[in-house]
DNA sequence: ACGATGTTTCGGGAAATAGCGAAATGACAT
DNA sequence: ATGTCATTTCGCTATTTCCCGAAACATCGT
């Protein structure tokens, strides 16, 4: 009934506040991964991580879509959502260390030998974006 | 132990992520006021106001200062806490409406007929800042 | 000293949030 | 069809957040 015309933007800030979704949203600026791979550098379990994702896709922080039995991750690439993913990154240069273990984790998942049935499709993930 | 470098961060977006305390920064962007006139303009009990207030000082968002029996709050001017505040104000922008009507409230509040000893001491409030 | 007024602290109850494992779902491979 | 693997949904517990009223503090006026 009381339409809370705040109530969007409280939506995004509580999704914001919470240091594993913006680990996630770090480990996304160098690139798209799938749900298994963050779950596997976040050392949380599965369920945890999608839970977390769903939060940020209701926002439209991240978008997700299928490939094969895999689901993939990137950062959102809508116009409401860009400046204020530009303005989090320096926000965020304080945790530079432990952000960049994130991503160097995530880049030796991504070159780590697997058999062709274990592995994720091929995606782009760089060191420093 | 795990000294958590995030958490500063995420201590700020905890903080600014709730509809009273926006509430709050945006009555203060015209102006300082003092405890109760906030919680008078937000129609909750000083105790909550109190409440909120000390989450606001604690991540350096606001500051508080005594004067005579009262506590006036305003807006940080410290840098860790300007460039963030300058970035919320066009976020809020589709919560104009009411923002403006609290504005409203708190300047009619400032400008009521009072005896000297209900009055709080004289601030500067504006209804465009 | 006393009472009045503004503010904070404290205790408690309701609601929201975070994490997990187990079970359900969907897609591929054999 | 069946099994496997990635993911989501569900049920649950533990923790945190929010709001209040009562009580404690603090300051002013008389």
């Amino acid at each position: 009934m009381t339409s809370d015309p705040l109530r969007p933007l409280v939506d995004i800030l509580k999704t914001l506040a919470h240091p594993v979704r913006l680990r996630i949203l770090a480990l996304l600026h160098a690139g798209e991964l799938c749900v298994c791979e963050v779950a596997e550098v976040l050392g949380l379990a599965p369920s945890t991580v999608s839970e977390h994702l769903t939060g940020l896709r209701r926002t439209g922080l991240v978008r997700e879509w299928k490939v094969g039995r895999w689901v993939h991750v990137a950062l959102s690439d809508e116009a409401s959502a860009r400046p204020l993913l530009e303005a989090l990154w320096p926000l965020m240069a304080g945790a530079e260390a432990e952000l960049s273990r994130d991503r160097a984790q995530a880049l030796a998942l991504r070159c780590d030998p697997c058999t062709p049935s274990d592995c994720p499709p091929s995606r782009t993930l760089q060191e420093h974006p």
